[in-house]
DNA sequence: AAGGTAAGGTCAACCCTGTTGGCATAAGAG
DNA sequence: CTCTTATGCCAACAGGGTTGACCTTACCTT
């Protein structure tokens, strides 16, 4: 590595691009979060990005180790926005709910960056944070560590596996207006009931349903379950 | 586009390629699954596979609209192997329980290409005949179709983000051995525990999880909560 | 069996990508 | 005010997907 990058903590010389931004990791985060909601998930690229912040592409490089390094930036950014719009009440079971929907809904609002970075573990700062309150909410509610690990880990893994799906589908239908729903009616409502008798049956409800995200419904299963265990070690 | 794709069915002429081979969409596909375990989920190229083929690049083109094509006609394979490797007991418990297992299984037994996969919706042939199998089991099992509709989506799409999270962390493992387990560790293990008091306290029990996936403990909630509606509707 | 049609393999070229080594310049330390 | 060096810029590299033109030969028709 001939250009070794500079923790941001440690930046010192702050020195104007020649269009006179000045640049930081977070108004860089911040540009590619736009250039990827205007370009897709595919469209963050170096030359773009660059461009966008009015430097060269090769500056990136001053901050980051590549391109990789930067998309886990950019996750970790949409894990600190989660937990920004959590606040705690006390009540386990609410608590887990309002932060399994934070992280969700964070990834969704950003729906091509989260199909970049919600299959990928950065540890960094703001997602061990996360994973420090979800243990926190589930010790505190009187579970043991081994049943609170086993219950923190389905949760952590099904809110990112759901936020990658879901948001792949949504950056999906902004990029190609394709229209979801539509294909839904348009491939198997044409199915023939002689092959496909349960598709066929439950077309309709299949074409209003299957648009929109089943993680409520996943996190509900999960709730119910901890809140056996909870009963379960209370006794 | 100036180059139409041929449908596998109407293809008529086998032509074979300079060194020899006759192509065909299984070929290719098959071809596909060993560039992406030998070369990564990224070492998918067009001119790899076409030298690992030995063939034109560009003969791909011939058989798939692009690499995005062929990307799709590649998950599609394994949803079909996973419906192979599965059959009917009438146990609509077990059945679903090993259905879920057998998709989950058929992706993670291709990490590299599961990356690529999982995260999408085909509508290919194969993809629909799963769809067309869950609701088979649950619409027997005496759910309603509204319920049964429910439970099936919440159902796929666990199964496959599951299969996409999992097979994440597992590619990585396999292309940079960096060890998995290894990062738990040697990151989280060292957080103090005077500001990650509940990481610390539960470091061990962590390192020997993660690594591990939540899905069979996911599945086993999913089937809890499909059996009560089951035994509601019952009644 | 002969001939025509076009499917399908090949080639060269296009513009894109991430990334790097060398260079220029100005920010901040002393 | 000077010096050091962090930081931005430039040019270039290898490799990516994709395409249009070309050629060859498998197959259908006669």
């Amino acid at each position: 590595m001939a250009k070794p990058v500079v923790r941001e903590a440690a930046r010192r010389r702050r020195r104007p691009t020649r269009s006179g931004t000045v640049l930081s990791e977070e108004i860089i985060v911040g540009t590619a979060l736009r250039v990827l909601r205007e370009h897709g998930s595919t469209g963050l690229t170096a030359r773009r990005l660059g461009a966008a912040l009015g430097a060269d592409p090769s500056t990136l490089y001053r901050y980051f180790a590549g391109m990789d390094d930067l998309t886990r930036a950019i996750g970790d950014e949409l894990m600190g926005r989660a937990l920004e719009g959590w606040t705690a009440t006390g009540d386990w079971r609410a608590d887990l709910r309002a932060l399994g929907r934070a992280i969700h809904a964070s990834y969704l609002a950003h729906p091509q960056a989260a199909v970049l970075t919600a299959s990928r573990v950065t540890g960094r700062p703001r997602e061990i944070a996360v994973d420090e309150t979800i243990l926190g909410i589930l010790r505190g509610a009187g579970l043991a560590d081994a049943v609170a690990v086993g219950v923190y880990h389905a949760f952590i893994d099904q809110s990112l596996a759901f936020a990658a799906l879901d948001a792949g589908s949504l950056a999906l239908t902004e990029e190609a207006r394709t229209g979801d729903e539509e294909m839904w009616r348009s491939t198997y409502a044409r199915l023939p009931a002689e092959s496909h008798p349960n598709i066929a049956a439950t077309a309709e409800l299949l074409a209003r349903r299957m648009p929109h995200s089943a993680y409520p419904m996943a996190l509900e299963m999960l709730l119910d379950h901890a809140a056996a265990r909870v009963a379960r070690s209370g006794t």
